[in-house]
Parts: structure tokens; C-alpha cells; sequence
DNA sequence: GTCTATAACCGGATAGAC
DNA sequence: GTCTATCCGGTTATAGAC
């Protein structure tokens, strides 16, 4: 649909920097395709029109579907950890959730491919995402849950599940972007708006939060 | 993988029990194929070996892939409604939500492929189960809604959105099994047994319960 | 580095014997 | 009703001109 960057070689210095720029674009445009129709339904061909570069010269950055698959993958991982730290920037489990929820979030709303693709790849078993969750997301969660588990020894909140209550933040922030479909016809057949998204940002928030134990003042109105 | 009820003609009596059971075989594995590979991933010729029934019998059965799909679709939306009644047995609020979320919770559990079929048709815009969406699914929802604000104006529970309650439950719930290849990995490499399951029903239900307002005698142990 | 044309392959669907 | 063999369209990947 758009124009690649350059056609025919402009030979000389620019030569990287475009190369940068199709490999975003091809990647931007990967994203939502295989968001949308999971890695075997979405076609080199298809890909190659959304991001308007040739479907050959697809081939010339990503070697095959596969590699580019994997490096779309790659991206959606970092995207996680990068909401990730938001739990840590404080001591106060409230505050701590509070930040996580929002930040997880603004990413489902922000990023919504890269949270579809996250989910397809679930769905289909994990295949090429398994060694991330071993490596990086087990060791972050089992982190995670002694800080919760500290926080509950010293009476700062109820004695839930913290995997349990992980589990739910993750399913409930994600939904915004897995089942936009269905929000959008159950909201009438409309997008949310920004008004709507931050109303629901605050009621999962303060759904949560009471619903651990640290009922406080997490509200705006 | 598994051998045809009958092969070649046993002409005579039992052969419409013998096209159910056949068809029924196909649904099954139909599900599971489309569930983990979604509609263009799964292949005529997996569903027919997993179902054990030869391809072009297949296509006795359903006329092409796509009718096959959306029959498989169509077992998934009657699959929800089935659980959707639990809402309603009850006019305490807390009794109505602990008994659909454990419902939810039930089926997500014994019933994940359908699940994850549903899911793998959100993500993919919701092209075959649209219809489904207005015609069923909004109602339900805009009835129950109601049925919520009407708790919350006698006093009965917090003034949440019921929308963000709804959705947080239905992402909660179908997490256990949409995303069940990560919890398999969080779980050190095992699938939760089943009292870690029971766990972590109980636990989803307090949390949200307490979440609402509605923090009273709801746990087991 | 880029693009057009094509090779090689695979999957859905059908024809036709039994 | 069931099964084997086959056709045809579509997809990935590459060869080779520019």
C-alpha cells in the first residue's frame, strides 16, 4: 500500500539508513499480518503490499517466512519486558500494581499486533516463543511472586495467589488488544474511546487493587 | 490416528448412528486443528488423519474446509451460552458471579480447544462469528448489565462498570486455557493438576468477589 | 541493491472405481 | 457410502536481468 523508501539503487551513504527503514516497515507490516492471521495465513505476498515493498526483496532482507516470523517475535518480547519493570520502580505494592496494570495496558492500546501475535503464538503451543518464557518470563515471574508472598508476611496485603493474580492482570489488560473485535461490537460497533479506555484502565485497576486487599485511594473521580 | 467406526458400506441399519459418530469424530479433531493452527494453518489432511478418516471422506461429510469451520464455530457459540445461563441462577449477586465464574472456569478446563477456537477467530477480526456478536452475545451482555447496575443501585455491591467486570472475567477465565502452553512453562514444565486447578478457581473467584464488594464467605478452605 | 519472471511445492477439491 | 488418484490454484523461494 505505501511506497518502499527508494527504488533502484541510490548507491552511496543513505544505503543503510534505507535499508533500516524497509526492514522497520517490513516488519511493522509483519506484525499485523500475522496478528491477524497467524503464520500460515499470512502471505509473503500480503505482507510485501502493506508495506509497499516488492514481495522478492522481502526475501532479500528476511531470508525466509520463517526468519521474519521469528524476528517479529523477538521485538514482541522485548515489548513485554519493557512494561515489565514497571513493577519494580517501587515498594508499594499498591503503587507497584497500580503501574504494572497501567502500563500493560497502554500497551494493549498502544501496540495491539504485538500483543495479537503474542497470543497466537500461545495458542499454537508456543513453538518458537518457548525458550523466551524458560529464560526470561519464568525467572521474572518467580521473582515477582517472592515480592508479593513478602508483602502479604508483613500484613500489607491478602494472602492470595500471586500467579493467580499475575495470570489475571495479564489476561485482563491483554483482552483490550486480543478481543478488540469483540469489545469494539459489544460497545455498540465502535472503538473505544481515549474517554472509555482510561475509565476501563481505572476500573481494572481498582477492581484488582480491592480485590487483593489494598482497597485505597486508586481512584481519579 | 484413530480407525474409522466402519469402513467400506455395512449397508443397512446402522448407518446414520455411523455418519453421527463419524462427523462427531471430525468436529473434534477439526476443533483441535483449527484451534492450534487456526483456519488456513490447519490442513484437510491433518484433521483427516487425527480424526482417522480418510481426506476425501471429509469432504463427504462437509463440502469444504470452510464449512467444516464454521460448524466448528457454530459448537464453540452454543458451547458459550451453555455456561452463560450459571449467571442466572441466583439473585444474589455474589452467588451469580461465583457460579458463572466457575463455570467459565469448568469449561475453559475441559473444553480448551473451543476456547482457543474462539479466540483464534477475535484475533482474526471476528470475520465468521460477527453475526454471533450482535445477535447473541451483545444482548446477553446488555441484560446482565443491567442486572448489575441493579446490585449496585440497591446497595448491594460496588459501583463498577460492569463491562470491565464482565471482560475481566471472560479474559481471566479463558486464559487458563488460551494461554495454557505458558502456565504449562510457569508451572515448572506441568500442566496444573487438579487441585492446583480447584486453587486457582477458588482464588479467581475471591479476588474478583472481593474486588466488587461483594467480600463475604466465599472460599473453601 | 532492486525487480520480474518462474521454478518447485503443497493443499483443497473432485472424478470415478468399487 | 467409501477410497485412490489426480487436477488446479496458490504460495514460498530463487534465478537472473538491470
Amino acid at each position: 500500500m505505501n511506497k518502499p523508501v527508494s527504488t533502484k539503487k541510490t548507491a552511496g551513504l543513505g544505503q543503510k539508513r534505507n535499508r533500516d527503514v524497509n526492514t522497520k516497515r517490513i516488519l511493522t507490516a509483519a506484525e499485523q499480518c500475522f496478528a491477524q492471521l497467524g503464520f500460515k495465513g499470512a502471505t509473503m505476498q500480503a505482507i510485501a503490499d502493506l508495506s509497499g515493498i516488492p514481495k522478492a526483496n522481502l526475501h532479500y532482507y528476511f531470508s525466509s517466512k520463517e526468519v521474519l516470523y521469528r524476528k517479529v517475535i523477538e521485538d514482541v518480547c522485548e515489548h513485554w519486558l519493557a512494561a515489565a519493570h514497571f513493577f519494580d520502580e517501587t515498594d508499594d505494592p499498591a503503587e507497584a500494581l497500580a503501574g504494572y496494570i497501567g502500563a500493560k495496558m497502554d500497551q494493549a492500546r498502544n501496540r495491539p499486533n504485538g500483543s495479537k501475535v503474542w497470543a497466537m503464538e500461545m495458542l499454537s503451543g508456543a513453538p518458537v516463543i518457548d525458550g523466551y518464557l524458560q529464560g526470561a518470563l519464568k525467572p521474572w515471574l518467580d521473582q515477582r511472586t517472592r515480592k508479593i508472598e513478602h508483602w502479604i508476611s508483613q500484613g500489607k496485603m491478602d494472602a492470595i495467589d500471586p500467579r493467580t493474580l499475575f495470570y489475571m492482570i495479564w489476561a485482563t489488560t491483554q483482552h483490550y488488544a486480543d478481543f478488540s473485535q469483540q469489545i469494539y461490537v459489544l460497545n455498540d460497533n465502535k472503538a473505544l474511546s481515549d474517554g472509555q479506555f482510561e475509565q476501563a484502565k481505572q476500573q481494572v485497576s481498582q477492581i484488582i487493587l480491592v480485590g487483593v486487599g489494598l482497597g485505597g485511594e486508586t481512584f481519579d473521580d
